[in-house]
DNA sequence: CCCTTGACGCGTT
DNA sequence: GAACGCGCCAAGG
């Protein structure tokens, strides 16, 4: 396993979200194993969005927040993203966050 | 090479 | 229960 391969990880970790399902950074680094390194989660996030096959809008933080909808092509699509998969957003805010989340710990089994 | 910033998270006040 | 601070890691200036 590279080391460099983290920013990859997540991004397979992130392709592998299903629609209408979301996750927190927290969550795809504490399943890599970095738990304390989410900041570097949403940096590698980033780079994702030149990434066609990776869902950043998908992520969010821990409490469902659109922290990040302001990196994307439009401040709003990653809203309208979420809401075209059956996610609701409320005030930049994931309706019912907990029902939609998504944790890779549970979900791939580790 | 040192300092600052950032799509986070948790503990403390 | 909201506000604040500290820790973590990587990138840019």
């Amino acid at each position: 396993m590279d080391k460099d391969s983290f920013f990859k990880d997540v991004y397979e970790v992130a392709k592998l979200i299903p629609e209408g399902r979301v996750t927190s950074y927290g969550a795809i680094a504490a399943y890599l194993g970095v738990k304390r390194s989410a900041r570097v989660v949403g940096w590698a996030m980033n780079g994702a969005i030149t990434e066609h096959d990776v869902p950043a809008h998908r992520v969010v933080n821990r409490i469902g927040v659109l922290s990040g909808k302001n990196h994307f092509q439009s401040p709003t699509l990653m809203e309208e993203m979420l809401a075209a998969e059956g996610v609701k957003v409320k005030n930049d805010q994931i309706v019912n966050f907990e029902k939609h989340f998504w944790d890779p710990m549970i979900e791939l089994g580790l």
